[in-house]
Order: structure tokens, then C-alpha cells, then sequence
DNA sequence: GTCCCTATACTCGGATAGCAAGTGTCCGAGTATAGGCGG
DNA sequence: CCGCCTATACTCGGACACTTGCTATCCGAGTATAGGGAC
């Protein structure tokens, strides 16, 4: 899995403090995780084409949640930086080699085809009952008074 | 994910069904799944190295399952043949960046690292209730009689 | 004082290099076998 | 006829090129703003 999927799950839970009539630009998100503010700009733009984000051009311009942070899953981030294809890719090796059969006994997936495909749903499943207010919520219970107060201040800098 | 957790897959269905006391080889193995030999190989190896199957060296060497069908699952395999890292990894990016905190307060993993190790978890766990002798099982029960006797007839000669 | 216009500075967006990991291949070390030889 | 020895052919195992996709970066198009000027 790609980087990039932290970055973005991360600047999520940061825009759901933005409000809804500011903006955030993709900059003061680089800069406030310590990441190459280009590269994350990349997948800024594959959340903003994937309907999770809003861009706002121009001064005064930036990112904002396109929808409240309750709506938006885990899966989705994943699915918009990653591409939401299936991690495992059936090749239908069973139909090659000395021993293949017609092609109508193929109809069916195979097992292994199967499996992995109920693995994957479970996967998708697990990040589906997660959403960006959930991490909103755990944070505002774990993170200390003072860590608070310090982004709290930087944010206001960052808003302007 | 990497082809190779599909050959290997495959490979493992086949090797279950080698008598205890023979053996088949690598290039065997291609030849029916109709896959680069050298490349299958590789990937056998590391099954070997994880203790998955068992590898005889000389004339009427090969590669034979090193423990019963029922006691292999598919994250067994894939934990071979991919090296069992998690797929996502936590750089802990939230002690960067200029609203950081001490280390004190980071000692418990963020919210975004607990959610994807539920994932993972859930994933692994629907790939461990499967084990080979449940992918054959399911296969006698699916494949037309003329392609089990096909197989059977190749099986046969490799053997040999 | 109010409205409008223009220059500006800042934003996003896609097109462009660099690198690591997966992909594919090869040849050498080691061994059980098969045949021949001797007893 | 039986046992032993040697040459052989076949196996696995690790070391060596190549390609795809992730990583990282840059510059251009577009726009809301801020200031100045005219009325």
C-alpha cells in the first residue's frame, strides 16, 4: 500500500476542523504533517476527483470535506488515493496448461478466486464502519491539553 | 499483490494430491500452470524457507506439501511468499510538523494506524479459516469428471 | 463615500523525471539414481 | 548372482538484468482578492 494513503486519512481528519465556509490549502497540510507539499498535492487531487474534497482556486483559495466527516469512511480515502482495485488479481491460470479444460467449466470463480475476494470484502468492511468523525472523537479523548492548545494556535495562523 | 500468490496457490492445490512418498518438480509445476519455470521456482523457495513444502534435491527430486493439506492456509501461503508485513505502514507523521507534542504523548498508536490493524486483522483472519484441503474439497465437488480424468491422466506422467 | 476596474499574488491541476520493488532469467552446487564392474 | 563404485543426469538454490508502478518535482492556467482611480 502506498504512502500516500496516510497523508490522506490524516489531512481528513484535519479539514473536518476547517469550517465549512474557510479553506485549507494544500501548503498548510504539507507543512503541518512535515510531507513534500507537491507530492501531496497529488493525492489532494485524486480525493478532490474521487468527491471526498473540495478545491477552492485563487487567493484566499484551499481544500475543505465535501461532506461531513460522519459520511466519509475510511474505504473511501483508500479507494480514492489507491484506485480501489482488488489487491488480488485472478489470472485464470486454471484454464492454461496440459490439463485445461472447455471453457464453459470455467463459468464459476475458482476457490482461491473466492477467498480471496471474501477476504477482501472483510477488509473493506472493517475500514467501511470507520469514519473521519470516529478518528475525530478517539483524538479529542487520547490527545493531551497542551498538544491541543499548540495546534489550536497553529491553526489559526493557518485559516488566515 | 504480487502473481506469485496465485501460482503458488495453485501449486499448493496440486502438491496435496502427491503421494506422501513422491515428489514433483518445479518444472512440472510451471508446465501446468503454464508459467515462467525459473520465475515459479523463486517463489517455491521461499514456501520452502517458511516450512510450507519440502524440497528434495537429485534425480527424482522435487516439491511435496511439508504437513497435511488441512493444516496449510492461505495466509500461511501468502505470508510466505509476500514476506508477512502488513500492508500498511505507520510512519507516524503526527510527531511532525510544527504542531508536534512531546513523546510521551504519542506512546499509544493513532486512531488511523488501530483502524487499518483492524483491517488487516479481519483480512487475515477470513484467510486463515481456509485451509488447502478446503480449496480441494471444493474443487472435486466443482471440476467435470472428463478434466479430473484429463489431470489425472498428466499426473500420471509426471510422476513418473 | 461608493462603485468599478485592473494588476497581483496566490491557488489548483496536469505533465514531467527518478527510484525501488516486483518480474523474469540464468548458471553453479549438490545429490539420488542407474549402470557397469569386480568379487 | 550380489554388492560396490563411479559417472551421470537431474534437482534445487542463490546471484544477475529488466520493467512496471510508486515517489517526487516542476511549471502553467485560472481566479478571488486588494488596492487604486473615477464618479
Amino acid at each position: 500500500m502506498g504512502q500516500g494513503v496516510e497523508w490522506a486519512l490524516h489531512c481528513c481528519t484535519l479539514l473536518a476542523l476547517v469550517p465549512p465556509d474557510q479553506t485549507l490549502p494544500a501548503a498548510r497540510l504539507a507543512e503541518y504533517h512535515g510531507v513534500p507539499p507537491a507530492y501531496l498535492a497529488k493525492h489532494l487531487q485524486a480525493m478532490a476527483q474521487a468527491g471526498i474534497v473540495e478545491s477552492t482556486a485563487g487567493r484566499k483559495g484551499g481544500y475543505r470535506l465535501a461532506r461531513p466527516a460522519s459520511e466519509i469512511t475510511l474505504i473511501d480515502v483508500i479507494d480514492a488515493v489507491e484506485g480501489g482495485e482488488p489487491a488480488f488479481r485472478c489470472t485464470e491460470i486454471r484454464r492454461r496448461g496440459p490439463a485445461h479444460g472447455v471453457a464453459a467449466d470455467y463459468k464459476a470463480p475458482c476457490g482461491i478466486h473466492r477467498a480471496m475476494t471474501r477476504a477482501d470484502d472483510a477488509w473493506r468492511a472493517e475500514l467501511a464502519s470507520t469514519t473521519i468523525a470516529d478518528l475525530l472523537r478517539e483524538l479529542s479523548m487520547s490527545v493531551s491539553p497542551v498538544a491541543i492548545r499548540k495546534a489550536a494556535g497553529w491553526f489559526q495562523e493557518a485559516l488566515r
